[in-house]
This record gives C-alpha cells, sequence and structure tokens, in this order.
DNA sequence: ATCATGGATGACAGCGCTGTCATTCGTCAA
DNA sequence: TTGACGAATGACAGCGCTGTCATCCATGAT
C-alpha cells in the first residue's frame, strides 16, 4: 500500500485556480467568497476528496471543534441518556465529543480537566458542581464555554443545567408520606455527591413530618445495580422489619426492591411502597408499575450542547446563567396504598 | 482575565538550559535523554505548569493519541458495557477516546469513518462488519489498526474481536426445546444486522427440530425497551396463544415479557418459558430469575483496546486476527419446567 | 597516541492551516 | 471624470512540535 500523501488545502487550491487563503475561507466562511470561487473550489474539494486537517486547523487558529465531555462513568444508564442528548445536541454541527470517565475520583477528574483543557475544546461539560480546588481553578480558567450539568447549585463555574436533587428527593419522601406510609426508608448506592443529597432531602422531610428521631437508611459506596437493590432491601427489612415504604436512590435499586419483595411475598404497595429515582422507562413497565421520580437526563445533555453552540455562535447566556430542569414526581401502583 | 501565552517545549528548554528537542525527547522517550538532563527538564515542566499541545504534536508527526469508536448507540446499556471496558482498557496509556454514534446508519458510519480517520487517529473501533462498501474501503486504507467488534465473522478489515450471534442464539432456541418447550417464539426490537443473525439462527435451529414450518417471530424497527417487550408479547400471545417460551433478542425484551406475563398471570416457567440475550446484570435479580445467553461485552471493549496498544507497541496481531470471545447460555428458572 | 563506536544533543525545516495585514478591482456618489 | 469605498482575494508569517540528519564527546580497542 503506497503511502500517498494527504491532498492538502494548497492543492485544492491550484485545481481551483485561487490561494489557499480563499479555499480555507470557502470552508469555513462561505458568504466572504465570490459564488464562482465557490463553485470552483467545491468542485475541486470533491474531486481530490479533500478532508481538512483539524490538527493543523487546530494549531493556527488554537480552537478545536471538539467538546470535551467528562462524566463519571458511561455504564450508568442515567449517563447513556445524557450522552444521547448531547450527542442529539450535535446534530447539523461541525463539533464532535471527547468522552473522559471519572470513576467517581475527583483526582482523576482534575487530571482530565487538564488534558481536555489542553486540547483547547471548543467548549467543556462536566458532571456535577463538586470539582476539586484544583480542577475548579482550571475551568474558571478556561478560555471556553463550561457547562455543569446534573445538578444546579451555588456558584457556577459558567452555564449550568440540572435540577434539585435535594428537592427532588424530598418531594419523593414527601410522596411515601402522602400516601400513607408511616415508616419510609432511604436506599442508596454509589454515593456520589447526588446521591448524598438526595439522602439529604429524604432525611430533612422525615425531620419536617417529625419522623426524625429515627434515620432509616442503607447505604453502599458499591455501584448500583439490580442486584443490589435486592441485597439492600433484604438487610433493610432485616433490621427495620417496620419499613413500610422505600425511596431509592435510584431506579435499579428501586427494581432490586421488587424483584426481592415479590420474592418474600411481601405485597406492594399495599404491606411495601417503593419509590424510584429518574423514572427510568422499565419503570412504567413493571408489575406493579412503579412510580419515580422523573428526571430529564436526555434533555440534560441536549441542553448543555445547546447553551455551548449558542456560545459558539456568539449569542449565549452570560456566565452564571443556569437552566433548571426540575423534575416530575410520577405515582404508579407501588405507592397506591388503599388503606393507610 | 489576561490572555497568557501558553508555556511551549521552548520555554521549558530554556530554564532547564537545553534545547527544543532534548525537551520533546524526555517526553516521548525518557531513555534517550541523559538523567541529568531529564532532571533538570522534569523540574521545569513541572515549575512552568506544562502541558504539551496535542495539536502541534499531531501536526508534526501526523499521529494522535485518540482512538476513534463508532458505535450504534451511547443509550443501549450493550455499549455502554462495552465502552466501560474500553475505558477500563485504555488505563495507564496515554491514549483518548473519541466516540460517534451512527444511530444505526450506515450512511452516518461512513461519515463518521472518514471525519474519524482524517484526524489520523492512533487506532479505530468500529462496531459490527456490516460498513458500507465506502466506509469498508476507507477502514481498509487506514494506517492506524482498525477492530471491529461485537461479532466474528467473514472478512475481517483488520482484528475482531466479537462472538457469533449466530450461534448464540442457536443455542438459546436449543435451550428452550432440551427444556421441553415446543412452541417457542423470537421477539426482537431494532433488528440491526446482528439480531437478524440471531434470528437466523432461532429459525435454523426450529428447521433442524422439524419445527420449522411456522415462523413464530413478532419484530420490529422501534428501538428495544422494556415496554416495547410487553407490546410485542400481547401482540405474540394474541395471534399465537399457542406460544410456550419466547427467545428474546435482548434482555430489555425479556424483562418487559416477564412483566407482562406476570400481569396475565401466565405462570412462568410452566405456561411460557423465557431465555433472554447477553445476561445483564439484572437477569439474576429478576423473581423468577431469567435465563438468558450471556455475552461479555466487557471484556470485547477491553479486548478491542489491548489488541490496539498492542499494535502500537509493535507487538500485535497481524491483519486478519479475530479473537471469539464466545457466549455461555446461563439457564435460570424462568426456564426451569418441571413437567414438559 | 589514534581511530572507530555509540550515546547525547542540537540545527533545520516543515507538518497544514489560519490571523493579520495588504492589495486589487469594480462600483457609485459627487 | 475622479475619488472613495467595500468586496474579493492574496502574501506572509507563524502556531508548537517532531523527523531527519549532523555534531559533539567520552570510551575503549588497536
Amino acid at each position: 500500500m503506497e503511502k500517498t500523501r494527504k491532498t492538502t488545502l494548497s492543492d485544492v487550491a491550484a485545481l481551483a485556480d485561487v490561494s489557499p487563503i480563499t479555499v480555507s475561507r470557502a470552508l469555513r466562511d462561505p458568504e466572504k467568497v465570490s459564488p464562482d470561487a465557490r463553485a470552483r473550489i467545491t468542485l475541486a474539494i470533491a474531486q481530490l476528496g479533500y478532508v481538512p486537517n483539524p490538527a493543523a486547523r487546530a494549531l493556527a487558529s488554537g480552537r478545536t471543534d471538539v467538546v470535551g465531555v467528562i462524566i463519571p462513568s458511561v455504564s450508568n444508564n442515567v449517563f447513556a441518556d445524557v450522552m444521547r442528548g448531547i450527542y442529539d445536541g450535535l446534530q447539523d454541527s461541525q463539533l464532535g465529543v471527547q468522552l473522559g470517565t471519572t470513576r467517581y475520583a475527583p483526582s482523576t477528574e482534575e487530571q482530565l480537566v487538564r488534558v481536555f483543557l489542553s486540547q483547547q475544546p471548543a467548549g467543556l461539560i462536566v458532571a456535577g458542581h463538586d470539582q476539586s480546588p484544583g480542577a475548579r481553578a482550571l475551568l474558571e480558567r478556561a478560555d471556553c464555554p463550561v457547562v455543569q450539568i446534573m445538578e444546579v447549585g451555588p456558584q457556577p463555574i459558567d452555564l449550568v443545567v440540572g435540577l434539585s436533587h435535594y428537592q427532588a428527593a424530598r418531594d419523593g419522601a414527601q410522596h411515601l408520606l402522602d400516601s400513607g406510609y408511616r415508616a419510609p426508608a432511604f436506599l442508596g448506592a454509589q454515593m456520589d455527591p447526588r446521591s448524598q443529597r438526595r439522602l439529604a432531602g429524604f432525611r430533612d422531610c422525615l425531620i419536617a413530618a417529625g419522623l426524625g428521631g429515627d434515620d432509616p437508611v442503607v447505604t453502599t459506596p458499591e455501584p448500583s445495580s439490580v442486584s443490589l437493590g435486592c441485597r439492600l432491601f433484604a438487610d433493610l427489612i432485616a433490621t427495620r422489619p417496620q419499613t413500610d415504604a422505600v425511596l431509592c436512590n435510584n431506579d435499579d435499586l428501586a427494581l432490586g426492591v421488587l424483584f426481592e419483595a415479590q420474592r418474600r411475598n411481601i405485597r406492594i404497595p399495599d404491606r411495601l411502597g417503593i419509590c424510584g429515582f429518574n423514572d427510568h422507562e422499565m419503570m412504567s413497565a413493571a408489575e406493579p408499575p412503579l412510580t419515580s421520580v422523573a428526571t430529564d437526563r436526555y434533555e440534560m445533555g441536549r441542553a448543555a450542547i445547546l447553551q455551548i453552540r449558542d456560545r459558539l455562535a456568539g449569542r449565549g447566556q452570560p456566565r452564571g446563567h443556569a437552566i433548571d430542569l426540575g423534575y416530575r414526581l410520577v405515582p404508579r401502583r407501588s405507592t397506591a396504598r388503599v388503606t393507610p
């Protein structure tokens, strides 16, 4: 296989009988080139199969068309939905994505921020607002739009798209109380900062309801899974048989609770209420359908990209702008207790 | 905020009192630099907070440290597992990932291949072996390692890590027959090429068993989901009430079938056997636990990256090398019929 | 002492593109 | 007719790094 030199701007320019600069302009800013020249250039590009070299462009212009995305994990389906939103938001743009995963380690996150920023990205999307001081300093100094997603909170670095996990979980807990449950518990895995705030919302709800003496919480740092939901629920009722409802940190756990309850012939919703978090598609399909606090992960990703695109187009929101996508409690049969 | 010029190799060189070339070498090939100089350079780098410019490196060397990954979708948890394997395989390497999603569209895939190749990646990972002729031609001409994942098949482009979906599904169907089911059906969504081959395996198994007269298959091009499993199963038993088992194209559908069967009080496994595909973690947690054909998506991603790393290190496998990760039938209660 | 050897280092040019001017030319108002 | 103006185009230099050679010097064999 012959090592054929790649065709360059100059090749195109020669064929189209213009200067390389004009070709460059025709590519980036077609308006600025006469229709005549533009046509010849387009033809030449097609004939030569020319593809621009992004490294050269990046070096010369100090910009790339890549948006860096830094999330804790790809195998968490919350982030899968976010990514889908990001890719959809990218449609009809020149932008690409570079993805990094932190595995929930702040030091890894900081390193990724450093690496990504060194590539002079068009924008950066990071999950959460619990960056290490170092990472935060880097991001504040970044000369590209930075979007913190997942969560709204104090002191945004630049742009924010998220929701209040505290409030969402607090409302979920309140829903359990409103449905007549008197001894709700919290089940949590992978207790990242957002999970911690959900837990705080749960606790405050109980305190506000005068049920604060106890702390019916079972958590683990393990990654979340359906099986883990089974195990945590088993632990929970072993130590607190009086529990009559569970607020789960996410839907996987809720599904595990459902299965474990079925195994033990615990009747849902009468003997046990179940509320998940996120409202993954499967929640409505389950038997009984499972109540959950719906979050719009897809829109979170999509909105983040659109914020960046707006900024790049010069009509973006100012630094500090936050979009609160909110949440929605979706009551289903799993908490529809007939007699309190 | 002052636009501070980034520190460059020359700045480091000046501080360390060596030439820029030596700094460059110290970074890429520390062995070739004297310990003395290396120490001064390391110190200077730390003092200046120097971070190399990957665009400049890419332009000068014609190489990048980025592996392109082209998959159909990120929200399919099969690919989420693959991605996790990829990121784990990347540990302790300089490599990064650029991810593109095709949305199951061959034209999008071809375009992504073109764009990614223009970035002169360190390697490329693509899902499946049903690339368009154009994409295939580009990949064959690529001067970087190319790994086709998910599936083993004829005429590999370069390297392959996968399994035979045909055989895996055929074994799944055979398991249903061996368990005493006489009228198994196939449920499929998002009928991509791999799903088609699974379906073919199912059909051939039935034919081989003398049950080929009929074609008990319900499929849809819609993306897979648990709810869709419910609906497809409802359709199935409406048109073919005699069905006594289902082989599902994936685990989401299987879970949907379970829920729908529960809703209709169809007893599992006696009245209905359920077999999924992939053996997602939730399958073992379900009640009853669900039989599935296990595939090692994680290892698929990991092995793909390791193949690329080996190649880059000069000790890789030759073109055409394929790794068949196989599959494993995991029988559980959902197909454990007591009386055939 | 002399020369070949190889490790360490450096000079030079250039990767392909774009920012910043400068230049050309046609058009229109005065 | 003239000058001013703006659209279209081009020349030049340089982004930060690396490939390819060339150079230097200590070492050990002769």
